[in-house]
DNA sequence: TATTGTTATACTCTATAACTATA
DNA sequence: TATAGTTATAGAGTATAACAATA
């Protein structure tokens, strides 16, 4: 299992990984029983609160969603519950302005303080003074490393599908 | 946005799941395109070679899946292409015991050394000597923390979907 | 009674491809 | 021609509940 990487490298790769997925589950949970959200949906709300209101689908898209089609479908579920609105933009016939409407600030505004319960108690309390800038500088080095490496779409090759069903029976 | 941590706090979230959800894609793109794997997949193949070859299913799903229907749903599909054989334990006649066959060791093999290249180029190269074990300290910490608090389920509620269908129509 | 695991089922998310329309 | 967005569709992942068998 330590084939290239060192010991040490290994490791801390093993707790990253295992810390975010725990954290993440946790939020999902969280945001899910508390208001009927995703993450990815919770992130787009967030995003719309945050950035003046409304935003186009590409800009809305950049950094949470991975395909056209799926900010797409999210968008349409979140209008359909009422929390955002979607209409034209008057600068760019083509794009469509995705608002966030009074009861997505307030679902926002209703989740949130539990969001930050969790995240404080998961991610924050074990860390000390001292942690803190230092896992902040850490991850937004790497972060920023990784915005910049790949444009957005590695390849998408074929997908073979180890487990896939292999088909060879003519059905 | 920000409601109750401290703007460093915050910031340091968002750079840590923005990070982490960059890293996971791109590790999960390799996995799919290399060796038809999903991550999830590739942890059980992973967990499996390296202890002793073979594990109970219970033992399998400790820290990577959530649900034991989504186990034995992911062993049916591993054992479908070869990559494990499952069959009763000598212990325990309820255990399901899980191996893993030439295929498998041979398929983590292959894709191990990819699996490295994506996180070392993507996650390590940005940090310093210094940052490496700050970084493993750190999030060993974290991980033990959140290990130790919920015991796994976290209430599980009635799960009100606000994107969902309200379904008032008598359907 | 508690635990191990499977089955059936349903739902959510995501992605590909084909398409429309504007720039 | 390139970009913005939608639609249709299909596939993968995960979860709940009901169940069978063993401890």
């Amino acid at each position: 299992m330590a084939d290239d990487l060192r010991p040490e490298q290994l490791q801390t790769y093993f707790a990253l990984v295992e810390a975010t997925a725990l954290l993440h589950h946790a939020v999902e949970q969280h945001l899910r029983a508390d208001g009927g959200l995703s993450y990815v949906q919770f992130q787009l709300l967030a995003r719309l609160a945050g950035s003046a209101g409304q935003l186009t689908m590409t800009e809305l898209a950049d950094g949470v969603v991975y395909s056209r089609s799926g900010l797409t479908h999210q968008a349409g579920l979140l209008e359909k519950a009422g929390l955002v609105t979607r209409g034209p933009s008057p600068d760019d016939q083509r794009a469509t302005l995705v608002t966030i409407t009074d009861a997505g600030r307030a679902l926002v505004e209703k989740v949130l303080p539990g969001h930050v319960e969790v995240v404080r108690s998961l991610l924050f309390d074990p860390l000390s003074e001292e942690d803190l800038p230092r896992l902040g500088d850490i991850m937004t080095r790497v972060r920023d490393h990784m915005r910049a490496l790949p444009p957005r779409s590695v390849t998408t090759r074929k997908r073979r599908t180890a487990t896939g069903d292999d088909r060879r029976s003519p059905s």
